[in-house]
DNA sequence: ACAGCAAACTTGTCGCTACAACCATTCCCG
DNA sequence: CGGGAATGGTTGTAGCGACAAGTTTGCTGT
């Protein structure tokens, strides 16, 4: 069968990787659940609505920004909309496009629930790694993002963060 | 509130390693459910059972070396025993404690599955970092593992893949 | 020796996500 | 300008994981 197995060296960070993959996500959620009600999922829609001009966005772009599928982000707004923390409307030039607008429930909702959020990215991931891994990270990353959207259509949010 | 914020290297590492953990796992769970009908869950209760002594273990330490909650293992080896692939038996030593052990159907299903799961890690993630970054990627993790399991109960299984 | 507590699982339920199917517009182009 | 493809989004369904509760077994101290 020919298979590239893997070594030693891949092995140790493959494994650990993989336990990142497994552990982090279920951490970031148990803390935004307990302290605000939120998924981090929907805090992720708040919060990258909450920093669009407007607060407003379309569903596609939101949806990319947001690294989810369109139905998944569908389902999600819906809920949101239901407890007044966006809301949708069609617009007019192309009927097709829903835009979703953050609420100023949801503006508040958000701006209490980064705190919290923010200081646990701190504590299990930023302040964990010196500025070195920091870059390392976000180069690793960047590399592996290559190969999992090679178009590159939503690869170009990433970059707002570059200097 | 005085909420220590992100700046743009840790704004930069964050948000990439966040995609990461929305998008890879997807990737690597799509490939295994297409090609051989198994959670990448499923793939590595399966995985983590063959590699050890008597392909069996007691379900404590198959969460462990599988980072999941024990309700999680106990409701995915209910499904992987209705197929046939693992089977239970409670030790007559600790009545308390179930062994799990891997069928000749299972190791089968592992054998097969393996290789199509192990290229699909090297192209989205080993093949694209460099040697140095490999070594990288373990550091960080680990670092990040740290703090997420601070008593280091699980810690241990990591570390059998150091040299 | 037995009361109380901890350990090791199991089970039940709820909510979220993936996948597929579907509908409504708009675009393309001969 | 009309018909097929493409775009943008919603809805239905099935399945998995988190959390809480329950059960059985072993341990500990007095």
């Amino acid at each position: 069968m020919d298979t590239p197995w893997l070594d030693r060296p891949q092995l140790r960070a493959w494994v650990r990787l993989r336990a990142v993959l497994e552990l982090l996500p279920g951490v970031l959620d148990a803390q935004l659940r307990r302290d605000a009600g939120l998924t981090e999922f929907e805090y992720y829609v708040l919060a990258t609505l909450s920093e669009t001009p407007g607060r407003t966005s379309r569903m596609t772009e939101l949806s990319w920004g947001t690294n989810a599928t369109l139905p998944r982000l569908s389902h999600v707004v819906t809920r949101l909309e239901g407890r007044g923390l966006v809301e949708r409307f069609s617009c007019p030039r192309d009927r097709r496009t829903t835009h979703v607008r953050l609420t100023d429930e949801g503006w508040e909702k958000v701006r209490q629930a980064a705190p919290g959020h923010v200081a646990t990215v701190h504590h299990h991931v930023v302040d964990t790694l010196t500025p070195e891994q920091l870059d390392q990270l976000a180069a690793i990353a960047d590399a592996i993002l290559a190969r999992l959207d090679p178009t590159g259509t939503s690869a170009a949010i990433y970059t707002r963060y570059d200097e």
